[in-house]
DNA sequence: ATTATCTATAGATCTATAGATAATGC
DNA sequence: ATTATCTATAGATCTATAGATAATGC
């Protein structure tokens, strides 16, 4: 809570939520980079939106790029460890693809700063960030996984990218989006993921047991 | 054909397809943005591809930014007319959506590049594009009325944007789609935003009915 | 002594302009 | 004369490094 107060103080005073000069750097990048894009933020814009010097960021991230990786692992590794437990769970298929699909589009709606833009972004597809790659290809073959435990093959590469369509409209819709809230739109996603792999039972009772498995997770 | 003979020669023989300097500018800049995104291509690395120095871009165009412009506005121009030709149509709502779902999703899988990346780079989102925005804005109200017209006010937001999903899986399932074919998978999308919008009859006889509205569009 | 900041700047871009040049067309 | 290219470069970035400085901690 109390920041330490080692090293020359600062010109400015505090002003970005985080409890370290890193995650107040994360924050002022995330919130530059989904509005701008990564090439297009400078070092410099991050650094006046913390409230330090652009050569103060060496201090703690050693290139621009590494705060980009930094980032990109955050976003990813929620939805990859749900995607891990709902592997190893025995519901059915049905609730625990609907329950991937909710969560994952929930995170992408309602997240402080639209870091879904990020995955989309030109430079991600950079070797340079491997294990930021690995974790996605991981998450992208979790809902193929799923997609064929619900309805074979049919579609089954199509609701990973569905749900990331809500990057989309978070960007285009976000009135929208406001109005009737992430969770509500999260839920029209899942539930047309489940009618794209071809489910064609009652979509109710998945939901309720999507949602259950949501809540043992997070007090897992 | 013959290419003109004006001016003082290129250093380089032509090597990029265009009928004229201004189309191979275009065809090697939707590469390159496509491939890298906007800000990390340099005007540079575009008349590199084209075969002439970089000041000679400028003859043709009189910033960067209008180069991107004329690409953008290309990539909506073809999918906007067909959204004005299906409304004045009298065909069943259920054809329509589908076949103005499939033919974008086609074109954005299987034109030259990759050109619908373009339409996901944060630069696009700049006030000076406004002649591009006003028309993707006209094609996403086209795709909520046709929603509308098949299943009310049901989801009707998604469909624009899981056929914009086609952009992504170009990209990220590239192998995929080379597999089984571009108008493979724009069947699948389309079939799928029928389901979201909650239309449970049969697909088949809607296929055909929509491929059949394509072949009059194109012979229109 | 260690740490986190600061100031200053090197070196590498990148966009766009100015003006010269080498063709064709009239 | 007109056109499409060329050469050269101004001016504005932008990233990352070097080294000074002002705190705390031991």
């Amino acid at each position: 809570m109390t920041t330490s107060k080692r090293g020359r103080p600062r010109l400015t005073d505090r002003r970005r939520s985080g409890a370290t000069p890193e995650e107040e750097i994360l924050d002022a990048a995330a919130e530059l980079f989904a509005a701008n894009g990564f090439a297009r933020t400078s070092t410099r814009a991050i650094a006046e939106a913390v409230g330090v010097r652009q050569a103060s960021l060496y201090h703690h991230f050693a290139t621009k790029d590494d705060i980009l990786d930094s980032l990109l692992v955050r976003t990813v590794d929620t939805p990859l460890r749900l995607a891990h437990w709902l592997s190893a769970s025995e519901h059915p298929a049905a609730q625990r693809l609907w329950a991937m699909a909710w969560f994952d589009a929930h995170q992408l709606l309602a997240s402080k700063w639209n870091l879904g833009v990020l995955l989309q972004l030109p430079e991600t597809r950079d070797p340079k960030f491997a294990q930021f790659f690995g974790k996605r290809s991981a998450l992208r073959a979790a809902y193929v996984e799923l997609a064929r435990d619900v309805g074979g093959d049919l579609h089954a590469r199509l609701p990973f990218h569905f749900v990331e369509a809500a990057i989309q409209l978070r960007v285009e819709e976000a009135r929208w989006v406001a109005d009737v809230g992430p969770a509500a739109v999260a839920c029209g996603i899942a539930d047309s993921v489940l009618r794209t792999v071809g489910y064609v039972g009652d979509v109710g009772g998945v939901r309720a047991g999507g949602a259950a498995l949501l809540t043992e997770f997070e007090n897992q």
